[in-house]
DNA sequence: GAAAATAGAATGAACGTTCATTCTCTTGTA
DNA sequence: TACAAGAGAATGAACGTTCATTCTATTTTC
């Protein structure tokens, strides 16, 4: 008698996916009918419901995958040598090389989750994950003693996450930007979030130190 | 023989707007039906139709009065006494204090042109008006020497805009974000990349300058 | 009273999903 | 080894619904 074929579906949900990946950043998911899955998947609509059970539960599919892999890259990558080396390595694969399609899908999933709140509580979920991974860099850093030993971890583990959501959008949105060339400028700023942090809470003394320090 | 009423025209269009506004922001644009959108805006399917040609253009009549908007901002909030000053005002206002429904609009914008080219091209051009007008913000304090003479101007507006976008993105996609909080550190890193920016394009002196500053 | 303004039913295409059916493989039995 | 039984895998047409848009009739206003 034969049997269920695990490896089979576990291959199957996984190149759905990736088809999947491949209409939604191009058209997003609204816009993406079930038929023009099928059609990039090279499979039938009856069948594409036997491993999912609806449209949205394929986008909920992305979430999970995306952060299973989110969590890999820090892992991996966060055991540099150095933390400004680490963080390096982590920006140029995360804000540079990855490609157009990864930083569409992500832009879809975004939007997505403002408005369903199981696309929501997943997205939420993997930012919670991701913000408690740089939590744990930087601390290990400051006890290093590679960053500012009073840097308010969380507030900066926050502010480098708008940095990457921002550099993300900027991507997706505006074809002319140049992330590379902007990154010297953005790791400068991070440098004086980390290492030269401000005193406190209250803003920086923005008046008082004047430009004829530069120059 | 009775005359088409301009001003009626006018009100109708930006009373859909409005509505659509409130839809859009909420469902998003694909998961609004026209029908959805009657009823918001108390107005028939057949009588919308004579204001705008179709729903893509509906989406399209925003991005324009969104140019519209900044570019009255900027030039009003520009005027400020110095130029960190003008800089809060703006932060303030376009960080913090905007409503969530105009952020959740904007994400959906930005969602939208990554995939249809007239809303594209809109969009676009309204981020190439941001970044001039910052560019001549920037360029009026570096004559006035309220930040360093030789910042890479549009680098610095670019960079600028991916802040505001990254802020804007944690404000839509999380609903613990205090913007509020994370305001400080963020101005801490503009003053740092404006008044302290770094020599050249080479990536700060990482690893040299160590914690030991602060503490 | 004529045209602008509005309403609401009508239209056909497209949607996500289901279902009866067929194909393909594995396995128990002879 | 040969083969039929049986179940997983896959199909694609059909379903009811919803969609954006158009058409026709009615009301309002000058």
């Amino acid at each position: 008698m034969r049997r269920s074929n695990a490896q089979l579906q576990s291959d199957r949900r996984a190149a759905i996916l990736d088809a999947a990946q491949r209409c939604f950043s191009r058209d997003g998911f609204h816009q993406t009918s079930v038929q023009q899955l099928c059609l990039e998947a090279g499979m039938s609509a009856g069948n594409l419901y036997r491993y999912f059970p609806s449209k949205e539960a394929i986008i909920a599919g992305f979430v999970e995958r995306n952060r299973a892999e989110a969590a890999q890259d820090f892992a991996t990558v966060g055991e540099a040598a150095s933390f400004f080396e680490g963080l390096g390595a982590i920006a140029q694969r995360y804000l540079i090389e990855r490609p157009e399609e990864e930083v569409g899908l992500c832009a879809e999933i975004m939007a997505e989750s403002r408005r369903n709140p199981e696309i929501a509580r997943l997205y939420q979920q993997l930012e919670r994950d991701v913000h408690a991974l740089i939590v744990d860099m930087l601390r290990r850093a400051a006890e290093r003693g590679e960053i500012a030993r009073d840097v308010d971890l969380d507030a900066a583990a926050t502010m480098l996450m708008v940095l990457a959501d921002g550099m993300s959008w900027r991507r997706a949105a505006s074809p002319g930007f140049d992330a590379k060339a902007v990154l010297p400028h953005l790791m400068h700023m991070v440098h004086s979030l980390l290492v030269h942090p401000p005193d406190g809470l209250h803003p920086p003394d923005g008046e008082t130190r004047r430009a004829e320090t530069a120059a």
